[in-house]
DNA sequence: CCTTCGTCTTGGAACGTTCCAACAAGCGGC
DNA sequence: GCCGCTTGTTGGAACGTTCCAAGACGAAGG
């Protein structure tokens, strides 16, 4: 117990202190070598206990922070995921990553977000910058690229595509089941007693084509092709007006809409109000999503949930399993929607509702 | 031009052929020197056409890309920002990120985005993890972590502070100037004849102080004092609708109410409907932050702007007057909001209003 | 023909870790 | 009194770059 009378100065001239400390200041000061200081931080049971105290202390007092970018460079390896974001305004990514980041911590990984603008160049340049990182795998969430692009990065590390198929081996996917989605919202407004059931589609938003047929098919199965109606829309709040203007215009108010988003259902909502037709009394409306924006009191919107944290967490396990398992077969895993009833659906006028007929 | 008979096996044993190629591979390829392709990439003018062209096709042909992990270690370099944000969920820092985005990248930055939940703790992991990838600057977007642990990262890295005042040399801040947005949300109600004019407040959010004494002292000022009501809220739905529900119990109704963001504000609008009273038509409500919600149609929300693009692109130039400039001053700067009148304030009843009056 | 000077090009050191083979010391067994 | 084993500890090599001092090679000047 000498105490502080350290090796210190071995080097005589430069007296190392510049910049962060690093495991050689730590071995300085703690009398012992850089290896041992290696092994002792990363909790290694070949330490003498009395000397991992003396490197714990050392490193506390130097303020020694683990330098990943060498840790990185030797291990050839990050415990990083690269997560490439196509539009970080959208709430449903939001969830998304909650489900990525609970999942990607609790195996000891990190997850790093980079934005695309929902431009492709943009994307590109976030997975360009992800792989020069050196990220151990990516996970992209809603992409516009060029499916070649995304081969190639598959290429050189593990990717999962989160709400965009993928039928790659290369490439694992995680999506929605959107046509069995369209169909719950059929069958409610169905079950409700509408048959006059018209659809607002999202153009070529990702999963808008599945909704689409989703909706058709339903439709026909309960002996409504004849009235299906499906207006042009996009999944922005000006589609979804733009949509029930287009449906108003060319034939008679339907009893009930399904709006192909939450978003699109908000513009929709707005544009049967101008219209004059109030909601739910005339008009019931159904969106896809379940985004915080339906959940608002204000807005009240029955809508099709998708299980978005589930969604993260199956993408980072897909993307553990290629890294842990070597996995090389590709997967693609298809979750399941759930209806949300709110506000904005009811029978049509004139058919009477178990519970209580409202007042007005 | 003796073509493709390269140096190539000038290492007998292993033939380089695993993992990602390397500046090596690329020499080899090219016949020239690892320091003459590394200059050659990074685009030296010291370097032959010839062999420049000649580098350039190796690295095509072997898909090289640059590791920037070995480059970082190096360099003590990495040319990456790190953000950590506190909410995702929170559609303000969205814009904020669209703003660090695009002035990191005209300065050959990029932004990593880390995110923290609400909570203290995972902040704190995520700027840990910021640190240790040597990121060269970091933006904290709203953090809810003790000053001492802000500090704490300051002595490491250049921090910035966005929608979080600071008055430390050592770290930066960008806010808004929230006592006049308060201001000018009541002058606002006033001009239009408001007289009885409520707060419902923001709690103990990020800003929502500032906001709560703007709208005193407008109120002050404008000889209105005694009428100045405040109610306990939060920055949320049901803070909103909460702080309204308590207003109206304990007092006449106000004709305005100013509510301390957009998101209280739509709950706001939503117990107001409950209680029996049209918006705009019995009672106005302004709201703050001009968040995407408020320009909804349905929602059509008066409300204040803050310059969101500008924070976050103010708070890149921030950093990059330490990282580039070596400032060491602290700066904090204050942008100011404005006005955006939308569809939930008009008159009071009974008072006229120069353009055509509401038929309804 | 030898210098000197520019223009290109090169090998080696460095960055801060981890990994590995090797070593030191203690200890029990023969 | 040496062997082998276990338990700790160590220095050197490696990871893929950048940086730097120095080398190669003509061309120009004496």
């Amino acid at each position: 117990m000498s105490g502080t009378t350290a090796v210190r100065d071995a080097r005589p001239g430069r007296s190392r202190r510049q910049g962060n400390p690093t495991i050689l200041d730590v071995a300085e000061r703690a009398g012992v070598s850089k290896s041992l200081v290696s092994l002792a931080l990363r909790g290694s049971p070949m330490v003498r206990e009395e000397k991992r105290k003396a490197v714990l202390r050392a490193a506390e007092q130097l303020g020694y922070r683990p330098n990943a970018v060498a840790r990185s460079l030797v291990r050839n390896r990050t415990n990083v995921i690269g997560v490439m974001l196509s539009d970080l305004h959208n709430l449903y990514f939001a969830e998304v990553v909650d489900g990525i980041e609970a999942e990607a911590l609790s195996a000891e990984y990190r997850a790093l977000i980079n934005t695309g603008s929902r431009m492709a160049e943009r994307e590109w340049a976030a997975i360009e910058t992800l792989l020069q990182l050196r990220t151990d795998g990516l996970i992209l969430a809603g992409p516009v690229l060029p499916a070649s692009l995304i081969l190639s990065a598959a290429a050189s590390v593990p990717v999962v595509l989160v709400a965009r198929a993928s039928r790659w081996p290369s490439v694992d996917s995680v999506t929605n089941d959107d046509r069995a989605g369209a169909r719950m919202a059929v069958d409610h407004l169905v079950a409700l007693g509408h048959r006059d059931i018209a659809h607002v589609d999202g153009g070529t938003g990702a999963g808008a084509a599945s909704r689409r047929s989703g909706y058709l098919e339903a439709m026909r199965d309960h002996g409504l092709a004849r009235v299906a109606a499906v207006a042009p829309g996009t999944f922005t709040e000006e589609g979804g007006a733009a949509g029930i203007d287009r449906l108003l215009a060319s034939r008679a108010r339907p009893t009930a809409v399904f709006v192909a988003n939450d978003l699109a259902a908000v513009g929709a909502l707005h544009a049967l109000e101008r219209h004059g037709a109030g909601v739910p009394e005339d008009v019931s409306v159904v969106g896809y999503d379940n985004t915080a924006l339906a959940a608002l009191g204000h807005i009240d919107l029955t809508t099709i949930d998708q299980p978005r944290r589930e969604i993260g967490a199956t993408a980072v396990r897909l993307l553990l399993e290629r890294l842990d398992d070597g996995r090389h077969r590709g997967r693609h895993v298809v979750l399941s929607p759930r209806l949300v009833v709110r506000g904005t659906t009811r029978p049509p006028r004139g058919r009477s509702i178990a519970a209580t007929p409202a007042p007005e």
